[in-house]
DNA sequence: ATAATTTGGTAAAGCGTTTGCTCAAAGAGG
DNA sequence: CCTCTTTGAGCAAACGCTTTACCAAATTAT
């Protein structure tokens, strides 16, 4: 490695010239600046960013734990980020397969890599170490809130979300409704739940949760089932678009038609809504916009400019085909 | 920020008493161990990454440039790389939008942020740049082949590939088959471009490119297009999976029969092609095995153990109903 | 001509860790 | 009782860079 001093070496000046000189501060002779420069050049001469960062903290590195990369809402949601905190930071991805233990890990290995931030992407740690990671550095976390000033929170209002979904495919004139769910350590599963349930329970209905998971497979694996139980069933709600185009295939295979037979409501909005076919019914997370929100927020703490500690975001209806079933009979 | 100095100070030692306590090397007494210990989880002590850096290069960090994250193709690839790494280094993602003056912004900013390799996929950035930047850091490119020691790559047949999908589709009846292909930065769409020339050549048909782009909107405007022009059109190879998913969405519009219509085949075999309807048949590319390629072949070279500089795999085709024109007649 | 200021440059003090060397005290062996 | 080894702990250098205090020469003002 190629350091300050062997060009100073070189130039038959001291270090403190060389470092003037490639900052720019202080003065120095037209002809030594040249010279420096000139060398530094040849050499190929790249400062050692970690004496840098001993000095003054430039560029630092923020870390972001998402439980999948592979779901187009959390790369939506990465993107947010990488915008947010772009030209302030360094952004360090982390893909946890929803494994709380592998989560840890990752904040773990974070804090010990001088990362100055993290943002948890919907995860399922455990509050207790939310609250201990965060003595040592900023977090910011999705969909959870916390007592402490230390842990700012980036929310949606996912039983309204969940609520609107169930109750749109009522109105749609569902009444079986069913809802595929994920499992119950992942909070935004059980608001999502909730949700439904209380668009069932206001229309006088009972409601069905399967707890199936959170990626094609689960859903097309469990309405799979459905379709050969043959069970009377007229509406999905999903808990996430993923599910609802894997349950959506199943149903095609088992000769069902969507949205007439089965209605289908998905969650996230997610940019495939529009091209699976029937185009999904979703309910829109603005993912980018969320990401770039907890990127600003966790930048601010970072640069002690804290303010804000909490967004809330609103879950908005976006119709499509799946879910039309009183037009799509007649058109 | 609490230091050693700190910890030292508390419990009335030298501070490399408390270094060696803290690294578990060298003897140090039962009690004063104990107490030092103690002080340093009180005072929730993290070593300082970057003054450690100086000295033992324990864990570093290597760079992944992405042209789109959102791309299922990539966030797959991602994650292979991820895997790859895993324990060695910690991944820095960044997203170009497949813009080449930001790609170099990105590589630069990689350089001096420490980090110790550069992963490019699938990038636009000129050959030049890349020499440049492989002075500095060694690095790993997608899709690409130099000749200079330090540059590996990580390569798929392309052509073949293109060549493969393209006379699968004529091989099912399709006479007018037309591509959806990229731009001719990026030597992908070239090569792919040029399989499906080949194919075409071969079977005594004139091929016919339109160069749009890489994204969902892009296959499905153009693919508008040929519709109301009614273009006579009866197969689709589509230069990625994405573009194949636009262009399903406009024919379907259109009033398109697919396959039987317009038969469509798409590139890299993401996760989605299972879940479209109907299913779309596509050229595999092993992605995660190729990040995983792409990020032990970086970390072998950074830590001295180089050895392979290239990795090729094979396309492979993939068949579903989008493509099965006379069976598709038949049932 | 002398004092005051500008200009060009050096030397040294950190930033937080690790580690080789030194040295004292304590225990073991003769 | 003296030497030899082990154990415990400190000093100081090193990692590569920035920054500040400081000095000398050159320029300008008085």
């Amino acid at each position: 490695m190629i350091t300050i001093n062997d060009i100073a070496k070189m130039a038959n000046v001291s270090i403190s010239t060389v470092s003037r000189v490639l900052n720019g501060k202080g003065r120095v002779g037209k002809e030594k600046r040249e010279e420096i420069l000139k060398i530094a050049k040849e050499l190929n001469y790249v400062p050692n960013y970690h004496a840098r960062c001993m000095i003054n903290e430039s560029v630092f590195t923020v870390g972001f734990i998402t439980p999948d990369i592979t779901n187009p809402f959390f790369s939506e949601l990465t993107r947010g980020i990488e915008i947010g905190i772009l030209g302030k930071a360094l952004l360090i991805l982390m893909n946890s397969f929803r494994d709380p233990k592998t989560e840890e890990e990752m904040a773990e290995r974070l804090k010990t890599s001088g990362a100055k931030g993290i943002i948890f992407g919907n995860s399922r740690v455990e509050d207790s170490f939310v609250s201990y990671i965060s003595k040592f550095l900023p977090v910011v976390v999705f969909d959870k809130e916390y007592e402490s000033e230390k842990i700012a929170s980036v929310l949606l209002d996912n039983s309204y979300g969940a609520f609107k979904a169930t109750k749109h495919l009522l109105d749609n004139g569902c009444r079986n409704v069913i809802h595929f769910g994920g499992t119950d350590e992942l909070l935004v599963s059980v608001q999502r739940a909730n949700g439904y349930k209380e668009a069932m329970k206001q229309a006088g209905l009972t409601p069905r949760i399967f707890k199936i998971g959170y990626d094609e497979k689960a859903g097309y694996k469990k309405a799979k089932e459905i379709v050969e139980k043959r069970e009377k069933v007229d509406g999905i709600f999903c808990m996430n678009d993923l599910v609802a185009i894997g349950a959506m295939k199943a149903l095609k295979e088992g000769g069902l038609k969507i949205p007439q037979d089965v209605a289908i409501v998905g969650f996230d909005d997610t940019n495939l809504c529009d091209y699976v076919s029937p185009s999904l019914t979703s309910i829109r997370q603005p993912a980018e916009e969320m990401g770039k929100s907890a990127a600003t927020m966790l930048i601010d703490v970072i640069e002690g400019r804290c303010n804000v500690r909490k967004y809330v975001f609103s879950p908005t209806l976006v119709v499509r085909e799946s879910s039309l079933k009183t037009r799509g009979q007649f058109s």
